[in-house]
DNA sequence: CTAGAACCTGACACGGGTGTCAGAATCAAG
DNA sequence: CTTGATTCTGACACCCGTGTCAGGTTCTAG
């Protein structure tokens, strides 16, 4: 498919799509006139990066990270270096750290809702 | 307290503790000269003002809603309005999803580091 | 062949909380 | 009074994924 069509099923914008492109982090064929074409996997793909980024990770963890995830379209190519994992570790504490603040958040906002509600 | 004393039992900076007043969401009262002077709840709202920026709420949104919050020095001294509580609603569910987002991308993180480790 | 839709690259701007620096004033202790 | 630590204001820069515009090329249907 095109980045038009990939960018409506996705739900992410044609902009943030050749982004990924340039950071490494989203691989297209290209026509003879130089238009990209996608894969059907690509679309899993991105929806795993919006969330990878959305969970505060910048594109130079992703980039290290993608091959070692399986994805829609096979098992992983390769497997986390002792360093990289030791940097997932310290993300996904970062993660626990961040939901914890999300919820206690949640709660303030759910006591001022229903102090107005009551 | 001054405002060296607050950054530091807060672990947040001097700059942003100003950059908090001035969006209005910190007062302060002042040294002849000119100093701020923190009350000891100044210590509960910054740490509750980070807990919300974490949360992705603005400051202006967060200047509504503190009013609206019991303090460590009492109790709240305004009510949501409606308005403010739609707007409260939309950033909880904002919330919720990005709580979903974090869990799905913790869960891949640890099949990565499961994969190496294993 | 042609019109219009879709796509290309490159560049500039934004948001918004934070870092940092400069130059001046205040505070507290000797 | 003096000195050194602390604070003051204001301004500029950063991050970094994303929006947007410009000017040009490619694709596809008629």
């Amino acid at each position: 498919m095109r980045i038009g069509e990939l960018a409506r099923r996705t739900g992410v914008s044609e902009r943030s799509l050749r982004y990924y492109e340039k950071q490494g982090l989203l691989a297209a064929e290209r026509t003879p006139g130089g238009h990209r074409e996608y894969a059907e996997a690509a679309v899993d793909r991105v929806v795993r990066i919006q969330e990878l980024f959305a969970a505060g990770l910048c594109s130079s963890k992703i980039v290290e990270l993608l091959p070692c995830m399986r994805d829609g379209d096979g098992g992983p190519s390769a497997v986390a270096t002792p360093k990289l994992v030791a940097d997932l570790t310290a993300e996904r504490a970062r993660i626990d750290r961040m939901v914890t603040d999300l919820l206690r958040s949640r709660d303030t906002l759910d006591e001022v809702i229903d102090a107005a509600r009551g």
